[in-house]
DNA sequence: TCTGGGGTCCTAGGACCC
DNA sequence: TCTGGGGTCCTAGGACCC
């Protein structure tokens, strides 16, 4: 009798792209006087120097520096030369310009960096079809049934994707080949930047296991924290753990999947498609606001905040029918509250009055140093109609 | 002058329904 | 009067990620 025989599947082969200083490394492409120089990308508002109006000519000493800026804020990217001087993502903008007063500053140019964003990834679905976006400068990519994808476990394939997105945009990138996403996101970490990892699962021990445990993607500040206090520093301490032992500590969901983790294991496959769950807008101010007293100020940045929500709803195509808000006070604690209305919407005026009620009901205290705005529960018009989303009926006529 | 903005997912309690 | 489940939706907060 013929039997179809299946060939035995290929083994899994999972990149991750991540692309080198993105939002600093396209300012160089614009001003290349700075290449080698200390640049860091930030600054919370948009306050850009009329000096760089100047555009590429602008001699080195004229460009803004770190050290001259007051403002709140925090990096967004910082150049190879900068990260020499201990400054990074996420850091202070004063804390930074302590460390390194003389780096140039300049502002992030969203537009720009979506650019090259949509760039970089039309180059490599040319090349592999199957492509998770992770934000503006990453990406998975499952090399598994791209042909040649297996070859040298990867690293073919990737050297040609690197290569293209050069040739493409002048940007490099760093990229981990491994059994699955998560290890291919610390791989993509070893050789930054411009660099290829490929890691199979014999790497395991050597490779993944003297790595901090917050190196595992998941694991943050808080429970790094708490694994320091049990005694585990490293991945390969995780391991060492039984599972019942990190339930106990954890809880079900969290232990368990911590240790699989530690153990490499993850079958999450690349999702190449998704729909937003909530959109949202929020600012901080540029100096604490105080409810009563600076009332009319704050009334109209709430406004602004609900039309640019509306706006990006409308521009998406998207209703919502969570309306949310978030405040966070001068203390740095945080507060929301949100409120399902009857019908989803887009329209500015209705998410302002709900997120009118929801503001209501938050004890306004103390100073406020940040407003948000949050629409969730979103759907498509056209698929609400589908379903026939009608009006609440009418009571009273059934009784 | 420490500490941005835009997201996702999880937990946990209460309401409400069957 | 007390005692049940399960399931879903809503809300608030928190961890984490880019």
């Amino acid at each position: 009798m013929l039997a179809r025989v299946t060939p035995p599947p290929l083994p899994r082969r999972i990149a991750h792209l991540d692309m080198d200083a993105f939002y600093a490394s396209v300012e160089l492409l614009r001003y290349p006087q700075l290449k080698g120089l200390p640049v860091v990308i930030g600054g919370g508002r948009r306050r850009v120097d009329s000096v760089l109006e100047q555009g590429a000519d602008l001699p080195i000493d004229q460009f803004p520096r770190l050290g001259d800026y007051k403002g709140r804020g925090v990096i967004t990217t910082a150049t190879y030369p900068a990260r020499a001087f201990g400054v990074g993502s996420a850091m202070g903008m004063m804390k930074a310009a302590k460390l390194c007063p003389q780096a140039i500053l300049l502002p992030v140019d969203f537009d720009e960096v979506r650019r090259f964003s949509r760039a970089f990834k039309s180059t490599i679905l040319e090349i592999a079809p199957l492509m998770e976006d992770r934000g503006v400068d990453e990406v998975y990519i499952d090399f598994t049934e791209v042909p040649g994808g297996q070859r040298e476990g990867g690293r073919v394939l990737a050297r040609l994707i690197q290569k293209s997105i050069f040739d493409r945009t002048g940007l490099t990138c760093s990229i981990g080949v491994a059994p699955n996403k998560l290890i291919a996101k610390m791989a993509s970490e070893f050789d930054k930047p411009n660099g290829i990892s490929i890691v199979h699962k014999a790497d395991l021990e050597p490779r993944i296991w003297p790595l901090p445990a917050r190196k595992i993607n998941g694991i943050g500040p808080k429970a790094d924290a708490r694994l320091q206090a049990l005694g585990i520093t490293t991945i390969g301490d995780l391991a060492a753990k039984d599972r019942a032992w990190l339930i106990e500590h954890f809880g079900r969901a969290y232990g368990a999947w911590m240790h699989e983790a530690a153990w490499g294991r993850d079958t999450r496959p690349v999702v190449t498609a998704s729909e937003p769950v909530s959109m949202s807008r929020e600012t901080t101010f540029d100096r604490d606001l105080h409810a009563v007293r600076d009332r009319a100020e704050l009334s109209a940045i709430f406004t602004q905040l609900c039309e640019k929500v509306a706006g990006d709803l409308q521009r998406k195509g998207y209703v919502g029918k969570t309306i949310g808000i978030k405040l966070r006070f001068d203390d740095f604690r945080i507060a929301t509250r949100d409120q399902t209305i009857a019908q989803h919407t887009a329209d500015a005026r209705l998410i302002r009055q709900a997120a009118g009620q929801c503001l209501k009901r938050v004890p306004l205290d103390r100073r406020l140093r940040l407003l948000g705005v949050r629409v969730g529960s979103l759907a498509k018009p056209g698929e609400l109609a589908l379903r026939a989303e009608a009006p609440v009926p009418v009571t009273g006529e059934l009784f």
